[in-house]
DNA sequence: GTGAAAGCGCTAACAA
DNA sequence: TTGTTAGCGCTTTCAC
């Protein structure tokens, strides 16, 4: 492969006038400039970026450590990453953990050796190893998705789970509903998002009863078999937030298959805003997360720590937005 | 940042003694290798890997170019590259083009400038510039999801369209069906699916009249539509094969709107297998594409060619497989 | 304007 | 078994 070698000896001149002339130094000649960038294209030359960046110690590529990139949430997050560090000539590798701590911490040794410029990461569990990995590591660290832990001091950037949780009962409660169900996801997200349902209603005055509450997980399946549960439970629940999109279809499907009819004899919500909610027979009414704004805010955030390498920004939380569709309507007075 | 040299000089010792003992030789005693390893742990010491990259000539790093990581379609195959890849202690760095040449001309000059082991691409359009780039990289090349141009002698991997859809038209025509309508999409992967329909129904003598093939686009909505169209122009259609399940699911949401049964009054079938294909609403008959194993198929490639950089490997199409469920049926016989 | 030389952090002969 | 030295391909003083 070429260096700048070549191009020096084949123009007769120094390689530092090469590397200033490909730099568009002031103090070169224009005519010299002009004979580099010819000869450079006449040959195919490419300088070699990597030992520029053993010089200013700086590497231009940024990592990403997200659960999986198969998941469409964390795509989109990665597609927002990518946006706007793209645009600021930096380059993303990422990884996907598959939640595995072993993965994560071979991802941030990689970031250290290969002395990239910062990492973005979405950590399944901070256990105490990775906690000192992340205090240790000499590169700024953003957490996207994930609230910073004790024993650590960076910065996060978050929707507001807590917040839309509260938005999206008042509405319910807007609508006339009182008897609301909730099928629940023990993740740490989850937590945010039922006591935001919690606190709106006992904020009016609603009683949340034990049988009304019932454990989800991560598929459609598992919102199926939540949603029957909690319909065997409690049958006179006239509304069902559910703490995700994924439950809330599965929740769908199974008033589906029961014949219950949706909005008519019972309301459904969900969390998130995932792609198939806008299905024609989905129609959920559920709270978009920013999902690709968060990966830009993470990027922003990231870049400006490395720009300047002392202060610390804050940590960033963004809203969450109602959408309204077809899933929930207002309670019919019921006969009685 | 420390380096090796303030390791050694703690120690006493040379640089190239300890360069050895983190590498592992044979030729250093076991004590020497104990103490260093001790004094890195000692001082969070981590190697500088690019400096190492610079003297091997290789950066362990691969490149990843895809229309959009937020499309679950991209994202599976990059899950499957990385997969691989990672297993055999490579990074992999991804872009998102969205389809603009000049963004997949930067991703190119990046690969070459960062001196990248090799890149796995699905580019857009393959125009002159294109082709004449990849041509002239010095690393190894693989198409994924695009076949090879006139003009390049690179490996691909892809799933087979055409074959595909020879199943597929051969299960329709085997369910009774005889006028079958085709959602076409006008890609490239579009036009070999189309042509397996084609063969499949002329070897089977059934014509394809003109107004039985109307044009989809990219979007559900596009589905839509182009089914209302097939059935304003055709009514007597008793099944449709669309050329993607997008489109597919448009024809489906169509077909409730206006309440036509599927499968009673008209079949549907669609290609990709996408995850939506399987919600309790859908259940679409498909063609599943092997994603993943495509991504994990190329990056297999791509490693044979980064470490036999002489031969080039024989290019790969993966067979597809047919996913029966609930959207296309025997047809009924009918009242004359 | 241009060039010589030192050096980024590491490896790999070769010498000791 | 360990150390010396010359680079990998580039940038950057500092002379000229």
């Amino acid at each position: 492969m070429l260096t700048i070698k070549d191009i020096a000896k084949n123009l007769n001149m120094s390689v530092s006038t090469v590397s200033k002339a490909l730099n568009n130094y002031h103090d070169v000649k224009e005519e010299t400039k002009l004979r580099v960038l010819e000869e450079c294209r006449r040959l195919n030359f490419t300088p070699n970026i990597v030992a520029r960046s053993m010089i200013n110690k700086k590497s231009y590529v940024v990592g990403l450590m997200i659960p999986d990139i198969a998941d469409s949430f964390f795509s989109v997050n990665a597609r927002g990453v990518e946006e706007v560090l793209v645009q600021h000539d930096h380059r993303v590798v990422y990884a996907s953990t598959g939640r595995d701590p072993r993965e994560e911490k071979r991802f941030l040794t990689s970031a250290v050796e290969r002395r990239w410029d910062g990492v973005i990461i979405t950590p399944d569990y901070f256990d105490e190893e990775l906690i000192d990995m992340i205090q240790k590591m000499e590169i700024p660290v953003v957490l996207l998705r994930r609230r910073t832990p004790e024993g650590l001091n960076i910065p996060f950037v978050d929707a507001d789970h807590y917040q839309g949780a509260c938005t999206l009962t008042e509405y319910l409660i807007s609508l006339g509903h009182t008897k609301i169900g909730f099928i629940h996801l023990s993740t740490s997200i989850g937590g945010k998002r039922f006591q935001g349902f919690i606190d709106t209603m006992s904020k009016h005055g609603l009683s949340v009863s034990e049988e009304s509450v019932v454990i989800g997980g991560r598929s459609i399946e598992e919102g199926r078999e939540a949603m029957g549960r909690l319909y065997a439970a409690n049958p006179s629940l006239t509304a069902v937030f559910a703490a995700n999109d994924i439950l809330g279809i599965g929740a769908l499907e199974y008033l589906a298959i029961h014949e219950i009819r949706v909005p008519e004899q019972i309301s459904v919500v969900g969390f998130d805003n995932i792609e198939f909610t806008n299905l024609h027979w989905i129609q959920l009414t559920t709270m978009e997360q920013p999902r690709k704004e968060m990966g830009r805010v993470a990027a922003q955030l990231l870049l400006e720590m490395i720009l300047k390498r002392d202060e610390q920004p804050e940590s960033i939380t963004l809203p969450t937005r109602l959408i309204e569709r077809r899933s929930a309507s207002f309670l019919k007075p019921q006969a009685y």
